[in-house]
DNA sequence: AATAAAAATGTAAACGTTTTCATTAAAATA
DNA sequence: TATTTTAATGAAAACGTTTACATTTTTATT
């Protein structure tokens, strides 16, 4: 590792530390004869200006800090990638900071901002990791933060939502357009707003169709494939079987449909499944996912503009965009059967 | 946000900044009377100490960054979570890089390291980018380092891989055991080591059986889902046939059978396919996807480790740690038809 | 009670940049 | 040629910490 400083530079060029930055940083401010000597040198000796350095004079650090609860899901993954992309045009680097839905993970990377590490935060969690002080206006205490997916609790902070109560009660709507009326729900970890918003959505749906709520068809899940095979497993159970279910996640919905094979249940003529997200993987099972899309590299784009646009010291008006979901109906939905 | 700076907590809890530094990084130096003084304002304050005037004087940023091609890939996002959990375990951040298999963006995420942004990188790529001097040895030159997954072609840099070559080798014995004689390649991204070495594999299998080595078989794909379906297509065009399809991905191996599957064949009783990677989406194929499985949160585990020896100043003298891999047998292989 | 040792705290330098302001050199104008 | 304007450069301060060293206070030892 090289030890080269902006200093040995200036003294292997001849010319002073200033010159050096002004040739790297506004190369026009320079005449062309030095700036080719210095970058000569620069070139020679690899050097590589120390961002700390630069940092806490500038008091900009060019990252910015993406919090989410796990990268591995597809939603994120996706999302991610929409983000780091947009970012990489606007000139900023991208810190991924996986909690793994651990809060103090989700507080350290939230620090990176306090620290100035990162001069803006994307947070995917349901929680604001900011104290707010009650007599001041909420975005003077905030950095420059986009919440996505997971809504948190608060008016002022700027949001990229889809309308999870409308997704899901378009799910249901799909599944009681094909005849069905015995429909369940597996819902996504507990208390999370996605999932409170859909199980909104499903029971609209339901109410509207004056079929009456049925707490046993309504089970537990956290988005995750294992849940979906443990939810499904409990509904077979039951007397009365529902005949469709609709799944808060792809991954628990692609769970289900592994459980029903499990036990010989065919898809979709003994049972449909619905999911939500959209994922790749959706298209690629058999029977092919119905669900319901999410459009993951929009949220991932808007969430990015809307934290340049802070970052460049804008508060543009508008808090909350809102972006449209899709129903996808593939083929593990079908008519309700007999 | 909060301006704060170490010279408030000073004044505000009596002491001087030396004390106040003290009490955050080594409390034990400090008396127990002023510790909860100081402590006191951090907290009424929310005083966060600046990461740039603290790296500056430390030389040390707790980051490392993680070069890697596609986030969203299950194999990559496996492996970093890994590598999340492990590098928090020690102390540090992950800077996350998404090259998007773009050059400019991995001597970006690179340059970090140069710049002291991060103190350690882990690469996988199999591209090194730094330049290294001819007269020097290549450890002093280069900063804690470890590639993994794509090999680098330099003998002195650390690495953790698993045998490309006895995988690719195991899944085609698996075939030849099952009777299998026409056996189809498709392969990784053009020239990328891990594809190279699975080819070599798949050819030593074949020589060893005294099969031939048909061109005709061997289709270049780039581990994703749709070069899967294309292979598969150009592979079922062919007028002979094979009866059994190497994947050297599990995405391509679920892309081979989606396009079987859209063509009426059966798997395996018609075509056997075989991937490698075994990504969790792999047993929740139908047919489950009969594969080879590379130990990714071992990958993860090991990587960060080996980086951590470094980053502590150690140099282990085990460069190359390798890893096992493990055929998965499940339902998407069988005997060869007839 | 006097001294030595240990603990707690303070002073100030250092880390590597960027940038304001001042200065010098070059070009344009009279 | 003398003067003004513009371009190019340098000197030095500032960013916010940490830490070596010096100093003061407390505790232990004689």
């Amino acid at each position: 590792m090289s030890k080269v400083g902006i200093k040995d530079i200036a003294a292997r060029s001849g010319v002073s530390s200033a010159t050096v930055s002004r040739t790297l940083r506004n190369p026009e401010l320079v005449s062309k004869d030095t700036r080719t000597r210095v970058l000569k040198a620069v070139k020679e000796t690899g050097y590589k200006p120390n961002r700390f350095g630069a940092s806490l004079r500038t008091q900009k650090s060019g990252n910015v800090v993406v919090v989410m609860p796990d990268i591995t899901n597809q939603v994120n993954a996706g999302i991610i990638r929409a983000i780091e992309s947009e970012a990489h045009k606007a000139g900023y680097s991208v810190l991924l900071g996986d909690t793994q839905n651990q809060e103090e993970r989700e507080q350290h990377y939230a620090d990176m901002v306090s620290s100035g590490q990162a001069d803006g935060i994307l947070i995917f969690t349901p929680n604001l990791p900011f104290t707010l002080q009650e007599n001041k206006p909420v975005t003077e205490q905030l950095p420059p933060l986009v919440n996505s997916c997971e809504e948190i609790d608060n008016e002022d902070i700027y949001k990229v939502l889809i309308d999870n109560k409308a997704g899901g009660r378009a799910a249901v709507q799909h599944l009681l357009d094909l005849g069905h009326t015995c429909i369940a729900a597996v819902m996504g970890p507990k208390d999370t707003p996605s999932t409170l918003e859909r199980l909104a959505g499903y029971k609209q749906a339901l109410t509207e169709a004056n079929i009456e709520i049925n707490k046993n068809l309504i089970i537990r899940g956290d988005y995750r494939t294992v849940s979906g095979i443990e939810a499904m497993e409990k509904l077979l159970r039951l007397r009365h079987r529902p005949t469709a279910v609709f799944c808060f996640s792809d991954d628990m919905a692609i769970g289900a449909m592994n459980a029903l094979r499990e036990y010989d249940y065919r898809i979709p003529e003994d049972i449909s499944v619905i999911g939500f997200d959209d994922i790749s993987y959706a298209e690629l099972m058999y029977p092919k996912l119905t669900t319901i899309r999410q459009p993951l590299e929009d949220i991932g784009r808007n969430c990015m503009q809307l934290l340049v646009e802070q970052l460049k010291g804008n508060r543009p008006v508008q808090k909350v965009i809102k972006l449209p979901f899709e129903l996808v109906v593939r083929q593990s939905t079908g008519p309700v059967p007999r």
